[in-house]
DNA sequence: CTGAAAGCGCTTACAG
DNA sequence: CTGAAAGCGCTTACAG
């Protein structure tokens, strides 16, 4: 169990160190028979470099690009991955990372491609990225990959791309989890509305999956014949929800539960506190500021969270571990769906 | 925001670094004039040691002792602790830390004394505890002060010790979150059993706090007229929890919710999947693998967490930092509760 | 009581 | 293409 150091592979190879450092970080200038045999004895030996040592001598510090939406009092779920990460690095304390963000506005596409080129002159070590723009991001992980240059994906997933990880949400689940609990508490002769807000261009694929989780679990339990509406509503806007939602609820007087699929459940609350509609069950996600003063208010019953600060602190570590340790992560990483009422909203999740 | 070397000291105070490192560490041999000296310029200074640097010279391995009841198949809640110090251990990777596990068995309240002399002549760095038996642990940590060895308390914490820090559950808090999901779910019109299952000495205190908790949250709402009895259970044994459950579900047939107040709903659970009450909405408390199927089976409708991997993990963190940094954590420092419910029980919060 | 030196395992010029 | 040496910041004997 003792640790092999690259001092011994040097004498069982019959060269010096500086050799075996050279071929260890293929840093050329080495005849193929010294390279082969080094790296076949550093594999027998099982050689892992002791990363203290690496990381008091090379004083090299990591650099690492967040690339976020830009997160704001009505979008306040993207201020949370800051937060995470600002908790990773300290975690890290010891050894050097350096973080510099990139945000872009959800508003505007065309702002992204920006981002991503200054992310490359910023010559980073290591990408974290939420990929909310499919066609761009996958553009800008192709020229990641030309450059070797590892990245890892929060919130958002994307097919044919060479990431090292993706963190987030088992949306589909999360759909679940909402449905059970709004089963749960209601009436089974009572129907369901779901309320779809997509303002912007934002997600729309998470969104998608908790409304089929959640429409799923009401086909397995299959005991209850709820009827289950569904409003798209375009904008936050009071005048319009408004109307949207007097309608729907004029039409359809049976609905008692309210479940809305994004993060902007608290637009919902605000109608039904004017409305003084204390009866509806309503029921959302994520755990942002808005949605938590109505949670507890009483008015939201519960709240589902992806732990966006967790997410964003693994994708750190994760990052960090690739790149000092080659350590390989699971390429796809789910963090439980955490279930959020009025009586344990009080400690939240920050950890640390 | 250059780092401050022991050198930089040195040679500020006109020494050479081998008395500064004497000084800072007080292994003596040093002039009292020569000490204030140092001292005054490293705190000036800001002086933080590099810990990876001492991580790679020390070598020096930090030797933890963890002293828990011992965990079994009918008491798996304590099965999740070791579970979370290896996590820790590992993630704490470059550095040397050594576990040592002492289990002493909750039926047999003299084996405890036995263990922390053990402990004693381990001649540990620090100790991670769980302090069941008040008065025996309130001894024990007189020792540990005597000795200087710091001590983290988990799951139960204990007045008038030195610790350096409780890490446990919100247990008051918890029974409110119990408390809310059965109000939540249960018609208004009916009653509440709460049953606690105490077979042993354990935590009798945490099991108080829950109640108390509970109960509270009902008096706070005030809304509701529902009954709350209570039912102690002294054996797990099934003929004994069939008599006395189907006596007082007997007489008070308006009884529609069962809260367990310990980790032992299974037990319950077994009984109304027996007398197949499906009806009867079943809340208990912790994840233990138990609890987890009925719940699965739907027999449980939710379980409250407190997290006792992640528990145990940040008390290995917290002794490191300690040890390593002499960073001072909070006295007590709650892990948020946590709601279980069949649909997100399959994704657990192992996290890794 | 104090200083100078060696060494933890690795990396980085530099000399050959 | 390869080796020897210096040094990251700290700790630990050892000599004075």
């Amino acid at each position: 169990m003792k640790q092999v150091r690259i001092k011994d592979i040097a004498r069982k190879a019959g060269v010096s160190i500086g050799t075996v450092d050279r071929v260890l970080h293929n840093r050329g200038e080495v005849a193929e028979s010294t390279r082969k045999k080094v790296l076949h004895i550093a594999r027998e030996m099982k050689y892992r470099p002791n990363i203290v040592a690496q990381a008091l001598k090379a004083k090299k510090s990591h650099r690492l690009a967040v690339l976020l939406p830009h997160g704001s009092g009505d979008n306040a779920f993207w201020l949370l991955h800051p937060q995470g990460i600002g908790k990773a690095v300290k975690e890290l304390q010891p050894f050097q990372v350096d973080v510099r963000y990139f945000f872009y506005e959800l508003t505007r596409e065309n702002e992204f491609p920006v981002k991503t080129q200054e992310i490359i002159q910023f010559h980073p070590d290591g990408v974290i990225l939420a990929p909310v723009f499919k066609k761009e991001s996958g553009k800008f992980c192709k020229e990641l990959d030309s450059r070797g240059i590892p990245y890892v994906f929060i919130d958002t997933y994307i097919d044919e791309t060479h990431c090292l990880a993706f963190i987030g949400e088992d949306a589909y689940q999360a759909g679940r989890v909402a449905a059970g609990l709004i089963d749960y508490g209601l009436n089974s002769s009572r129907d369901i509305l779901i309320v779809n807000i997509a303002r912007n261009l934002e997600d729309t694929e998470n969104l998608n999956l908790r409304n089929r989780g959640f429409l799923h679990y009401f086909a397995d339990t299959g005991t209850s014949h709820r009827g289950i509406y569904t409003l798209d509503i375009a904008s936050t806007g009071l005048p319009e929800v408004e109307k949207s939602m007097n309608s729907i609820l004029e039409s359809h007087p049976n609905i008692g539960a309210i479940l809305v699929s994004g993060a902007k459940t608290h637009v919902i609350a605000r109608y039904l506190e004017m409305k003084e509609r204390r009866d509806m069950i309503l029921v959302g996600y994520e755990l942002t500021e808005k949605n938590l003063s109505f949670l507890k208010k009483g008015i939201i019953r519960f709240l589902i969270g992806q732990k966006p600060v967790e997410q964003a602190a693994r994708a750190v570590k994760i990052l960090f571990d690739y790149l000092t340790m080659h350590q390989i992560p699971p390429r796809q990483e789910y963090q439980p769906v955490e279930i959020i009422h009025k009586e344990n909203a009080g400690t939240p999740n920050t950890g640390e």
